[in-house]
DNA sequence: CTGAAAGCGCTTACAG
DNA sequence: CTGAAAGCGCTTACAG
């Protein structure tokens, strides 16, 4: 199994300089002149050298990787939106000349696995990285912030951090709720119970507070009873729907989920019930999922543009780690109302 | 942006031996009394230190990190399957102790992108790398073999060519095409139809053989005007169907689809053409894809395991890395009939 | 414009 | 059991 095993003092050799103007000219240094530069180039070529990547971090150069790691205790594998952010960072970063290093972190209280993510920064083996799905505050990734660490975060929000190596990104949920509540008004309801998200991320909290502040701005009562806790995915919107619906005096006749996932699930709980959706409940969700358009009904959603917010946030952390320091750090993504057939008017 | 800069030398002088002695201790040799190990351990601990992982790298040791390289023209953003692919290798490698490196190859013909590709096992990023999407012979996958690097490719058979380096994955597709014309058969269905696959993926052809090979099994004519030609891509089915519509002179009374994107484009294209799945004409998919199950009607298909795939050829891959010599440097998937409501009995 | 030399942070024979 | 030293393959001041 051998394989190509040259390197600069060989190439050096043939092309008959010396190792340094071998490095100039795959740096593309200026200080080299178009002949000396040809005569190396052309020895390159002809032996398909390319420098060693440790030895070049070793004396200083970028990895030129970033690392993306998703944290998700249901299994990835399923989840077609999920995955979808996986690939969108990739483009993004492949198209700006970087590498993404992809870890899934099932458990954050993992120490083997917590580790592991650490040390890819510890080791060097990455500028920066960007995480998905983790808790607003999460201490690893607080602490690879504070070590300098060049960090991207995805749905987060802490009061005043706002280091020059942090970088996040968000939806306007307070709008998108807001648009939610608007349309469901607009069709004559008044009486809107919420599944609300993971409460340790940040939008699960927030998209509660605009639903709240949407519900009260058309003077609506928020019903405490009709705020049904769920994790953002769809087994958890399937379990707490049906667990609701073993205990709730009365329905409401909308239910605005927290997002799509767990709209599917609600809707198969309901299903389930013999309860129709929109006949009998009016169902809106939040994302606008790859799979909406395709159930039936058709989920009337709330639109939010994923790619594009990957794409920002790997731009902006690039941007970071080249430059140091950047305009802005922070990616917030606009909202809007797609409507569909899950909701309809109240006769 | 000060990160944690302590290397060997400064935890070999805290905790008083040398630096031969910490690195021991870090890669677990047997030569380190506990107390020592102890003592140079709680060093470790305190300071957070982890070896530099290019220095490693510089003196021997190996990146356990492996290239995933994905080939697809179309956005890879939006196909749910594609995407599980990646997660599935990233969750294999991971918990081999392996890091993923991720690239997509929009195309195979751009030498920039191609040169990137390469490098990252000539630079000696990554110990091997699996390719998922590529033609059957693709030269650039074969000079990297020919290299003696470990590459594994889903989906490729070259006769004869068998060296230690190459891990391959293939279904059955002989049998899986079989299983679904046997089917169709007993449903009473004799003029059938094939949507074929891409003609320089390996399971496209053999896709077709295995349905030449069942249809003249039970002395059904293959009418050459009724394989349509098509690339695996939901698009493609779609176009394709709807353009064979145009000039095809009769219908077969069944389509059997290359898999089930292509069976997604064609019913689009059925639909349209008011043709009635399963009514008019019935439509089995292969793959067994996560939206089969949901879209109306759901597709009958021959299920294959593409976790189980990527599960074996991360895990081969891996161990012809480790111990260069394996038992087994292929995998063969079965397959299996999955009724649903796309295929009806002919009246 | 160009080369000799130091340095990056590890691992590993080698010697004791 | 343990340390001094060489070596991995680059880049980059430094000197000319």
């Amino acid at each position: 199994m051998k394989k190509s095993e040259i390197n600069s003092t060989e190439i050096a050799r043939m092309a008959g300089v010396s190792r340094s103007t071998v490095s100039r000219v795959i740096n593309n240094y200026p200080n080299v002149p178009q002949a000396t530069r040809e005569k190396v180039m052309q020895v390159i070529e002809q032996y398909n050298y390319a420098p060693n990547f440790s030895a070049r971090i070793m004396s200083g150069k970028r990895t030129s990787t970033i690392g993306l790691f998703m944290v998700s205790r249901e299994e990835v594998f399923n989840d077609s939106l999920t995955n979808a952010l996986i690939t969108r960072v990739i483009e993004s970063a492949s198209k700006r000349g970087y590498y993404v290093l992809t870890y899934i972190i099932r458990n954050t209280k993992d120490d083997d696995i917590m580790r592991n993510v650490k040390n890819t920064f510890y080791q060097q083996r990455i500028d920066g990285g960007i995480f998905i799905g983790a808790a607003n505050h999460e201490p690893f990734i607080e602490e690879l912030i504070a070590d300098g660490f060049v960090v991207g975060v995805v749905d987060q929000h802490l009061e005043g951090r706002s280091e020059p190596n942090r970088v996040i990104s968000n939806f306007n949920n307070l709008e998108g709720m807001r648009q939610g509540v608007d349309y469901l008004y607009s069709l004559g309801h008044r009486q809107i119970a919420h599944i609300a998200g993971d409460p340790l991320r940040w939008s699960g909290p927030e998209k509660l507070e605009g639903f709240r502040q949407a519900m009260e701005a058309h003077g609506l009562q928020v019903r405490s009873d009709w705020i049904i806790p769920s994790n953002f995915s769809e087994r958890s919107g399937y379990q707490s729907v049906q667990h609701w619906l073993k205990v709730t005096k009365d329905l409401p006749t909308a239910i605005f989920a927290c997002n799509d996932s767990v709209a599917f699930g609600a809707l198969r709980a309901l299903n389930e019930a013999d309860i129709n959706v929109p006949g009998d409940i009016s169902l809106m969700g939040f994302d606008d999922h790859l799979l909406s358009a395709r159930i039936h009904p058709a989920l009337t959603s709330i639109h939010v543009d994923f790619s594009d917010m990957m794409d920002a946030l790997t731009g902006k952390l690039i941007e970071t780690i080249e430059v140091s320091s950047t305009d802005s750090k922070r990616y917030v993504g606009t909202t809007e109302l797609v409507i569909r057939d899950s909701c309809q008017p109240l006769r």
